[in-house]
RNA sequence: GGGCGCGUAGCUCAGUGGGAGAGCGCUCCCCUCACACGGGAGAGGUCGCUGGUUCGAGCCCAGCCGCGCCCACCA
């Protein structure tokens, strides 16, 4: 069946989603509404940068989240005729990529050392053409509207030369620098982690305590420690300068155990005279607290523990070469046996983990690679202070800013292969460093053979740079030109820090311009159990079987709908009311596209192919609605629109959601398409007119939401010139708000519903028409109508009131079931009339309440003891 | 240790000073010619606890109890 063909909506009463949606995407695709010409101002023109996924990535809930809402408004601003890019792209995530493809390899019963560096790389890049495209095409299911024609990768060519760009300048600036410092050593990934990639985990431990004989004393000084095999790198002891237990000992010596190494005694603010016994033992070389101690005291720094995870050669003989876990045994039962041992209890502490690897953290002195923020932060700071960075929700503003003013340097070196390789060459003959952004032939200085740092980049090094590298910065490109700074960026709050504020950095440093306008910090889906979804703890909830088995429309309505500035449940139910709201659209489609009476030409409705991509505009007409029910309806839309727009703006995706859900579904299906059927059936223009001017406003607006079922339907609307998705997006029409309609129809809508209560009261049978008289003014015609009721001007005795409606006796009506409702409408009404005489006889509330509340409660009073009035016999 | 946030209907969540809301679930009625993934009508909350401010508090303030998250070098 082609597209368009009405025999489609005739016969089909559910919505499927599953071949619309590759459908569409494809004429999308097509089309190139997504591939926007590199022209106009970063002003007029509106552009994302996708937070790149792994390459190694598989979509997962955060993505179809964070997905969702970029291309919400992606699409509002393309359908507002805004020249719009959504820039995307991958990350090539050194560990995570390189662990993948070194776990194949052990499948194989090889590994990287075998393979050697340049055939290992090789053999990820491969990996990489054949498995890194999956995440991208799991963003067509979703419906993303990227420019898939303008996709970049973090390791691509013109990408590598942005980030050797950025080191040059930043070494030259004298930033970047070398040094031995203490990192956190992840023995798993046999790397140096940034301070981002550690987290803290509650452990259980044992806390050693270990005398420590002070020189030329009987007396001895008792330490204590969870990690007793770093004791044979200690270098000094420390008490607090005010711990009175030790002054006279501070200048004085300890002799290590095992070791023989005298120790000074220090005294540093660092220790903490109530812990223990007050006296710490200092490791500079293994505590990242001792190294700077260590650092501040001019102290020895000895390193026991190598980068394999062993001890040694400066552990002494006895230890060397032993693991870590074996050292701490063997050093415990060394001191045991010297009697040095006087206490062991169990200690619970926190204690840093890798993030990537899950090993425990060894701090380490080690030589890397290092960049100094502070002179990065400030104009980062100032950026966010003065709001040309706007974070929103605002209490991320606070939070950056703190976390600004204490940056610390930043380790930029890893020790893998896969990732951009430092751009550092030394010369072994003449001991000269080279740093260049293209491989030099020959050492400048003596003209021997260069050699390569082997380390790399942090991942985030490269990721830093993302809103302008993929631009084509350094270069000056049209699409720089055009689109930068972005003008949006969503985030989780987890790499505030790890990324977004890097991002701030580089940006104002290398471009010169803040990346991007606008951060808004998302909510994190939880498990449906309230814990965090993740594959390793089985909670994951897999967006892809959502889409298949709900489509994409419903899972992105779901989550934008479930979204908040707080952490959610994941809610099945949300992703339900999407999918039943997609179906309604679609039946309340049909309803309206096959009834309509319209004379304009068809021809134009099944030739969506041949339309050029460029912005069309509607072929509907506005309507000049003259009945009540017609106004009232239209000016309810017209205020949705502003709302929802004005939602949208705000990045109020789950309140944007619901009122266009509640708005169509309760407003429009539920009242107004019953109310107006008659008109409908008749074929009567006017009624034609607005329904169709409603569908397509309608359609329009949730398109950005919802974008598949919505484009579905248009093919079907008279109106259509072409795709939804490069329609306008509606403007609200001030001219059509109608108070008065709104408050007629809202009466008859509230005298619909108390009828239709009495009678379920009163057990009327569902399908009886009751017999019934207007007091006054006649009610309107839909009122008895939906409510089953038959207004005449005579007939029988009144046996009940429901408000200005007398209803009569008939054979149906059950007389002690109406007197027992009177009865408690009229308790009701006491209760009420009580309230409102309380607050009123309140001297207080008379005086001090806003008169309009004052005067609202007096015409409660006198609505309702009216009514009471009525009802009393 | 510091900071942020949360505790509202059975469940998941809205609701920043004037009479407690939504979706799902539940009960009753209806397969009425768009939709039973539907329509209609209902039941169901001392808004964590205790004080305070106010004519008026789910909403503001203080304290307490429970639960999350982020940051932090107490061995």
């Amino acid at each position: 069946m082609r597209v368009g063909d009405r025999r489609m909506l005739e016969d089909a009463t559910r919505y499927e989603p599953a071949e619309v949606e590759r459908r569409l995407f494809a004429e999308w695709i097509e089309a190139g509404y997504f591939h926007p010409e590199a022209e106009g101002t970063p002003e007029e023109n509106f552009s994302i940068a996708i937070p790149p996924p792994n390459v190694t990535g598989a979509l997962h809930m955060g993505h179809a989240l964070n997905g969702s809402m970029q291309d919400a408004l992606a699409r509002m601003s393309r359908m507002r005729g805004r020249n719009t890019l959504w820039i995307l792209g991958t990350d090539h995530a050194g560990i995570a990529t390189q662990a993948v493809v070194e776990k194949m390899l052990r499948a194989e019963g090889t590994s990287r050392q075998e393979l050697g560096r340049d055939a290992f790389v090789e053999r990820v890049w491969s990996w990489k053409e054949e498995y890194g495209a999956q995440i991208v095409e799991q963003y067509k299911r979703l419906g993303a509207s990227c420019d898939y024609e303008r996709e970049r990768f973090t390791l691509d060519e013109g990408y590598v030369k942005a980030v050797y760009r950025v080191f040059k300048q930043l070494f030259d600036k004298g930033y970047i620098y070398r040094d031995n410092y203490m990192v956190n050593w992840d023995p798993g990934t046999h790397s140096a982690i940034s301070d981002l990639e550690v987290e803290n985990r509650e452990v259980e431990d044992v806390l050693y305590s270990i005398d420590y004989p002070v020189e030329g004393s009987d007396r001895v000084l008792t330490v204590a420690t969870v990690r007793p095999e770093t004791m044979l790198a200690d270098t000094a002891v420390a008490v607090n300068p005010g711990d009175e237990r030790y002054t006279d000992l501070v200048g004085e010596h300890c002799v290590l155990p095992l070791v023989g190494r005298r120790l000074p005694i220090i005294a540093d603010d660092h220790v903490d005279p109530e812990f223990g016994t007050g006296a710490l033992k200092i490791t500079p070389g293994h505590d990242i607290n001792d190294f700077e101690i260590g650092r501040a005291n001019g102290l020895e720094e000895i390193g026991v523990i190598g980068p394999d995870w062993r001890m040694s050669e400066d552990a002494g003989e006895r230890f060397e070469g032993l693991t870590v876990a074996e050292a701490r045994e063997a050093v415990v039962a060394a001191l045991r046996e010297e009697g040095r041992i006087s206490a062991e209890e169990p200690y619970t502490h926190s204690v840093p983990f890798s993030h990537r690897s899950g090993e425990r953290i060894e701090p380490l002195i080690s030589l890397q690679w290092f960049c100094r923020m502070d002179e990065l932060a400030a104009p980062a700071i100032e950026a966010v202070e003065t709001d040309a960075v706007r974070i929103v929700p605002s209490q991320w503003k606070r939070v950056y800013l703190e976390w600004m003013g204490e940056i610390r340097p930043w380790c930029i070196s890893r020790q893998l292969w896969w990732g951009h390789r430092i751009p550092v060459w030394y010369c072994d003959a003449c001991g000269e460093t080279l740093v260049a952004e293209e491989t030099p032939e020959r050492c400048g200085a003596c003209g021997g053979e260069l050699r390569q740092e082997e380390d790399v980049l942090d991942t985030w090094f490269s990721s830093a740079i993302w809103p302008f590298a993929t631009l084509g910065w350094p270069d000056e490109t049209p699409e720089l030109r055009a689109f930068y700074p972005t003008s949006f960026l969503t985030t989780a709050r987890e790499i505030l820090f790890l990324w977004v504020a890097r991002m701030i950095m580089m940006g104002l440093e290398f471009p010169g311009d803040i990346p991007f306008r606008d951060v808004y910090v998302h909510s994190v889906i939880q498990a449906r159990d309230g814990r965090r979804m993740s594959k390793s703890l089985g909670t994951g909830v897999d967006p892809l079987e959502e889409i298949d088995r709900h489509g994409a429309d419903a899972l992105r309505f779901g989550l934008l709908a479930m979204s908040s500035t707080q952490d959610v449940r994941f809610s099945d139910a949300k992703v339900q009311q999407g999918a039943d709201l997609a179906n309604k659209l679609w039946n309340a489609s049909r309803l309206i596209l096959l009834n309509c009476k319209f004379n304009q030409d068809q021809s134009h409705i099944n030739s969506a192919q041949d339309q050029v991509p460029a912005r069309v505009e509607s072929g509907t007409t506005k309507p000049t609605p003259r009945t009540p029910e017609d106004r009232w309806i239209l000016s309810r839309l017209e205020r949705t629109i502003a709302s929802v727009t004005e939602k949208l703006e705000a990045y109020d995706f789950a309140h944007a959601a619901q009122e266009v859900y509640s708005f169509f579904w309760s407003e429009l299906c539920d009242w107004y398409l019953e109310i107006v059927k008659p008109r409908l059936y008749e074929g009567e223009e006017e009624v034609s007119a607005n329904l169709l001017w409603a569908l397509e406003r309608v359609l329009a607006l949730l398109h950005p939401m919802m974008p598949f079922v919505t484009e579905e339907i248009w093919a079907y609307h008279p109106a259509r010139r072409g795709h939804l998705t490069v329609h306008p997006f509606p403007e609200p029409d001030g001219s059509l708000i109608d108070a008065e309609a709104e408050a007629a129809v809202d009466a008859g809508i509230d005298l619909t519903r108390r009828l239709r209560a009495w009678r379920d009261l009163v057990e009327a049978p569902a399908a009886t028409v009751l017999p019934a008289r207007a007091e006054g003014v006649e009610p309107q015609e839909f009122v008895g109508r939906l409510a089953r009721f038959r207004f005449e001007d005579d007939g029988g005795e009144p046996v009940a009131a429901v408000g200005p409606v007398r209803v009569l006796a008939s054979a149906e009506i059950d007389a002690a079931a109406v007197r027992a409702r009177l009865e408690a409408r009229r308790e009701e009404l006491r209760s009420e009339v009580a309230r409102a005489e309380g607050k009123l006889g309140n001297e207080r509330f008379v005086a001090n309440a806003p008169a309009e509340v004052v005067a609202e409660e007096r015409d409660k009073l006198e609505r309702y003891s009216a009514e009471l009035e009525e009802l009393s016999e």
